[in-house]
DNA sequence: AACTCGGGGTA
DNA sequence: TACCCAGAGTT
């Protein structure tokens, strides 16, 4: 029986000798499927296909780890049902089940996507990779990601997970290979009879190589490294939307008094938290917006 | 193409 | 410490 190191180089020789024949595909799909078949993972948003149960997953599992996204995601559809319920929710008591998550706009995003949804789209979300598109915090990932999962299409579909897969058997020693590269690949090894068992099957295989082998993603050319969260502009904005969840308004100097950074800064933060919606200056004070 | 946006678990 | 997470929006 192949090794798991075996497979890799066998794969990856292959398609290097004689490019992606047919063998190749069925070959690097059943290594995937074993996987997947011993050791895929059982996960609450696998179990529907619910469009909005899909969409909530999704944008929370925007850059955030699986296991930080199970502690909110039944919460968060216990609090908020339905497109209807969410649309009518207001910020603060979308962004108190948001807490820990990270990125609050996208709490916000979906939010809108919920109202937009709501008076535009009768309440359904529309299975069409350019409307989705339109939407606020959707972009290519969660676009193809829903059509998938929740409308079972046979659409291209291209995240961290899934770019490893690909990295790790098709360019396993170049450097900065660029997604246009991926494409074609991702393409012709889809199994568009079961398009989301099968992409299941990718991330899961993915998220099962970062443990084992040096990241591959390293190798992307959309490789970028983050800037440390201590003491950066995001700390602070997330330090002032906890003050807000805590009480409903203060004033300027108020709010400047809690926070660590200087005022300069401190006012361009907030300013930029300001124009981006998710508080409102009244008469010298700061609240969160209403809706 | 490069930055920015959260917060936490893991090595 | 550094790393990086089922990315998207802005510059």
């Amino acid at each position: 029986m192949a090794t798991f190191e075996d497979t890799a180089t066998i794969i990856a020789s292959g398609f290097r000798k004689t490019g992606l024949t047919d063998e190749l595909i069925a070959g690097f799909q059943g290594v995937v499927y074993q996987y997947y078949q011993e050791h895929g993972r059982v996960l609450p948003w696998r179990r529907t296909s619910d469009p909005y149960h899909i969409l909530v997953s999704e944008i929370m599992l925007q850059q955030t780890q699986v296991e930080r996204v199970l502690t909110k995601y039944e919460l968060f559809l216990a609090r908020f049902p339905n497109f209807e319920d969410l649309s009518r929710t207001s910020l603060r008591e979308i962004l108190k089940v948001w807490q820990g998550l990270g990125y609050n706009r996208r709490a916000k995003a979906l939010q809108a996507i919920a109202r937009q949804v709501v008076a535009e789209f009768d309440g359904r979300l529309p299975a069409d990779r350019h409307l989705l598109q339109t939407l606020p915090g959707i972009g290519p990932a969660t676009a193809g990601a829903v059509l998938a999962f929740a409308f079972e299409q046979p659409v291209i579909f291209l995240e961290t997970n899934i770019r490893r897969v690909f990295l790790h058997f098709f360019y396993p020693a170049e450097d900065k290979t660029p997604d246009k590269m991926l494409l074609p690949l991702i393409i012709l090894t889809l199994d568009s009879q079961r398009v989301r068992h099968w992409y299941y099957a990718l991330m899961d295989y993915g998220a099962m190589l970062k443990k084992t082998v040096p990241n591959p993603n390293r190798r992307s050319a959309h490789y970028a490294r983050q800037s440390p969260f201590r003491g950066s502009d995001r700390e602070i904005r997330s330090q002032i939307l906890q003050i807000f969840l805590a009480r409903p308004e203060l004033t300027e100097s108020a709010l400047l008094a809690q926070l660590q950074a200087d005022q300069r800064r401190s006012l361009r933060i907030i300013q930029q938290l300001v124009k981006e919606g998710f508080l409102l200056r009244q008469e010298g004070r700061y609240r969160l917006t209403s809706r």
